[in-house]
DNA sequence: TTGCTTGTGAGACTTTAGTCTATTAACTGA
DNA sequence: TCAGTTAATAGACTAAAGTCTCACAAGCAA
């Protein structure tokens, strides 16, 4: 796949490592909108079409550099035995939201170029937005085993209601803090059993 | 506030009008990423330069096309003494994704459009998306108030989970259908008064 | 070594957003 | 009627994204 079929100058990997952390530097610096693809190649050392042979837009290039520096970004949440699962989930949460924190505009600049690209739509989606979501779905499906969620309750639709929940705070400015990852455990997890007036209700 | 101080030649409504109905006719016909400024300002027989007297962006433009030309895009939801709240926050959901799915494309592109101008962005908060936050927030509240919807929930964060549910799917590409409707519905307000396995769980 | 292939560097070129200026048009008040 | 004011038009100008071309570099295999 990565391997290249025959000969030719092979591609110099000390461009891409420079690019990424020319790309990174800059965007953190001034901000992803200030920062022209011309830019990131000077101060990479290295010519523009060596960047357009490598990814297609400024996205493509500052959000692989963005989630190579940052490593994991934000790692499986952790399923002890011994610990809840609304304790794993608020965990896990306070724990993306510092990592988005820290590239907040940027990452708001990466999913509005994904509006204007389907391609890299696409490829962010899969790549990205999908193991995040899976790995609450599958925390969410763990909690139901347990017995810690209703089984009547749809994790996919829970899970999808989380992540909007702070793509929503994300897009508009709003807070992403521990406050926001309590409360959201809270709706999704504090009711029924700590709820004692738990009744048939309204007629 | 709008009146003008003393003379000078009066702003021409009807170019406002025109560019209004260009922008609307080239963004559904092109889509918006295809369609310059200058095509607008072209096709509504209108210099560029009095396009940029009206609004800052052609994102300013179209957001004010798109929701002049579609009304109200969503009225308050219906809230008759004899319907279940949960019925009527259906319902709204529905009437929302049928006005979303209308101009689904020029919306992604006027959130995104939004991630780079603060401007933009404070006033598409304030004029488009906070009222219908603040719709259902009321809905809720109504809900809480009739006993539809138990009193340690958090309406506000409820809102907020909903609103994040369909951004994420419009922004992910994602369907707007009925189906989500009733599933956020589902997950909002089925639970626990229908749940017969209303007890205590996990130790 | 020689040809083939692919990457790189340099720069030309097009398109668009956005700014700016000069000229003309339309209206107000004296 | 005339001066003052504001809008409209036309076009120049800059900065940037993106495409393209060409010469050159660096590897491959015969």
């Amino acid at each position: 796949m990565t391997k290249k079929v025959s000969g030719g100058r092979p591609t110099d990997e000390r461009a891409s490592a420079a690019l990424k952390t020319a790309a990174l530097h800059l965007v953190r610096e001034n901000g992803y909108e200030k920062v022209s693809i011309a830019a990131i190649a000077k101060e990479a050392g290295v010519a523009r079409q060596t960047l357009y042979n490598r990814w297609n837009t400024k996205a493509d290039l500052v959000l692989e550099a963005v989630f190579e520096q940052t490593g994991n970004y934000a790692a499986q949440p952790a399923l002890e035995e011994d610990k809840r699962c609304r304790v794993a989930l608020e965990e896990f949460l306070i724990n993306v939201f510092e990592h988005l924190n820290k590239d907040r505009d940027t990452l708001c600049s990466i999913i509005a170029a994904a509006q204007k690209d389907v391609t890299f739509n696409a490829s962010f989606y899969t790549h990205f937005v999908l193991p995040r979501e899976k790995m609450i779905t599958a925390l969410l499906h763990r909690a139901q085993e347990r017995g810690e969620l209703l089984p009547d309750r749809n994790p996919e639709m829970i899970s999808t209601m989380i992540h909007g929940a702070f793509w929503y705070r994300l897009l508009n400015r709003g807070a992403l803090d521990a406050r926001l990852a309590k409360d959201i455990t809270t709706e999704i997890f504090e009711r029924p059993p700590t709820s004692p007036e738990c009744v048939a209700v309204g007629s």
